[in-house]
DNA sequence: TATTGGCACTCAGGTAGTGCGAGTGCTAGT
DNA sequence: ACTAGCACTCGCACTACCTGAGTGCCAATA
């Protein structure tokens, strides 16, 4: 419904003024771009533009800034992704080289995609809902207290201690692990709650109280999808963009400070076009991200997608290349993880 | 040889100028305080101060503003640590309440000592130096993979996957675990590397290769004190009070992003007067500090300091309250650790 | 000798006036 | 449907000016 010229116009100011960060004219564009028609004829579409919100001016007398609106239409519709540069993709292939653990990778990744934009970045520690059990370790640390470790088939491993109220003999907890492998090793997380439901009658009364107090742990460490780390990097990114924060750039750190924030955020996110979503501006339901845009993708262990990973930076961002960088890293994480 | 009222006026210079942020006159000083002489008499005295370069004027028409030196001898000689008010304390031991892990408790006192201060808190975790082992696990993650877990009895728990060359069978891990507990069980960390020096020869030459592998994995754990690991919470709080900081609060934030620098300066500190050390402006060897204040304290358990608690300000802090502040965090998360 | 009142001087910051130029909307003509 | 032209708007940069807080110095005083 949208004619396809005022289409290449919305495109041109975007382009224009992520490049420029100065709203643009009708002049200057027909200048730095070959339209084949006169500035007057610009300064009509421009005029269809704003009336459709897609772009706005911030006075009378000044060019025209996207809205965002303005920007969601150009990424869905107009948005090319760039392909990476050859250095960009030997940076990451350089990143990616020999890290063991999961800790590390992740550490890797998220400071990689941090350097490739620019930005903030963001990489989510898998969730554990697909997940299956491996291993399942109870050591004593103390007296009466216990470690409990869950090592998924995904790589992470999750340690909680347990507080027990009596003192438990070595040999006990060696049962309590055995058998707690023997019923639980190879299980979805998502089927071990069904399965620890009478647990504690494998065992003698004395010891029921204690096995209890464990099973209880374990769930509470399977149910910990909610409770989701993210790890960032590039925060001084944020400063140094200031002046692309209308205000101030304290409520977006306050938010990006906010772990449960962030996680409820990037799990409401669904992918849309390229397996990359966005928030745009006001799109984004929390306030102080008003004025910043999120990018995400999910990356993938095994076929499944276990966690997200993204940047946050003002919506005034190139998002061709920001939306390539998540993709690509995201794909290269999920190679990594495929080792 | 500074006579007392010169130092009276440069603790007055100093109390007003963090209180109003404004440069500070020789009027609104008599105004402000009880010297009991004119301003003519306050101006001479700040020409003495201004001789000493423990004030300085930002231009010939403006008050005096304190400069690092000025600051470094208010803390020395004239600053006293305020005590905590009521609510403080009892925020305090409230957020100290029922945490049971180390990771739980650290995350705890950092956020605890950021909203104290309304500054950026960081706490670097424990470590290992002259902590024991308490036990040392070895699990199969997969089938050349086995996961070395060390735990301390400061309640630490460091993890590393180890990637062998051959497949291990289980009988031999458990040997392996059996030997290494015996033979590490108890030992200062310290100690641990020579007793290791000829751990391999137990075992049957065959397995010699792979048991190398695991030890040379538990040395590096052992030895990795100097990659110890700083928490931060209230990074926004900078962006707050991003005016205190002349220039740009971007080097500030690119500081306290690399582990590597924060790691460095606060091992660097020793403790001067109360416990607790300082860092005013350009004392910090690190240029993008040269703005920001860093007040640091140790923390201890078993009566050794064990890591180190702080926060990082601009220049212009309330030094009194954050000193108080940081002083008293450490205590209690002493407190907490000795449970 | 230490203190003080007085005075001339300095200078950052705020306010007001001015001109420029980029940009717009509209209209009449092609 | 497009374009040329034109009158109009208004943010911004620049200048000039004023104000007031603050200073340094000096001569007078206790």
């Amino acid at each position: 419904m949208i004619p396809e010229r005022s289409l290449e116009v919305l495109r041109a100011i975007v382009n224009d003024y992520i490049q420029t960060k100065e709203p643009v004219g009708s002049k200057s564009l027909v200048e730095r771009h070959q339209f084949g028609v006169s500035s007057a004829t610009i300064r009509n579409e421009m005029a269809m533009l704003e009336e459709e919100e897609l772009i706005h001016a911030p006075h009378t007398s000044a060019g025209r800034v996207p809205t965002d609106k303005g920007y969601r239409l150009f990424v869905d519709r107009l948005g090319e992704v760039k392909p990476l540069s050859a250095s960009e993709k030997t940076a990451i292939s350089n990143f990616m080289i020999g890290s063991a653990d999961l800790d590390e990778t992740l550490g890797r990744t998220v400071r990689l995609l941090s350097q490739l934009t620019n930005q903030v970045a963001m990489v989510q520690y898998p969730t554990l809902g697909r997940a299956r059990v491996r291993n399942i370790e109870l050591i004593q640390a103390a007296d009466t207290r216990v470690l409990l470790i869950l090592i998924t088939d995904s790589g992470r491993i999750q340690q909680h201690v347990i507080e027990l109220s009596e003192n438990l003999d070595v040999q006990l907890i060696a049962e309590i692990r055995g058998k707690l492998n023997e019923a639980l090793t190879g299980l979805a997380l998502g089927d071990v709650a069904s399965k620890l439901l009478n647990f504690a009658q494998n065992f003698a009364p004395s010891a029921k109280q204690q096995v209890g107090l464990i099973t209880e742990s374990l769930l509470d460490q399977v149910d910990a999808n909610r409770q989701e780390k993210i790890i960032l990097a590039g925060t001084a990114n944020l400063a140094r963009r200031e002046q692309d924060f209308p205000g101030s750039i304290s409520p977006v750190l306050e938010a990006i400070e906010e772990q449960v924030v962030l996680l409820k955020l990037i799990t409401e996110m669904q992918a849309e076009q390229h397996g990359v979503s966005l928030r745009i501006g006001r799109e984004n339901a929390f306030e102080g991200l008003n004025n910043a845009s999120v990018v995400v993708s999910g990356y993938e262990n095994q076929g499944n997608e276990i966690a997200k990973l993204g940047v946050i930076g003002p919506t005034r961002m190139d998002y061709s290349s920001n939306i390539a960088a998540v993709k690509a890293v995201a794909r290269y994480l999920t190679k990594a993880l495929g080792n």
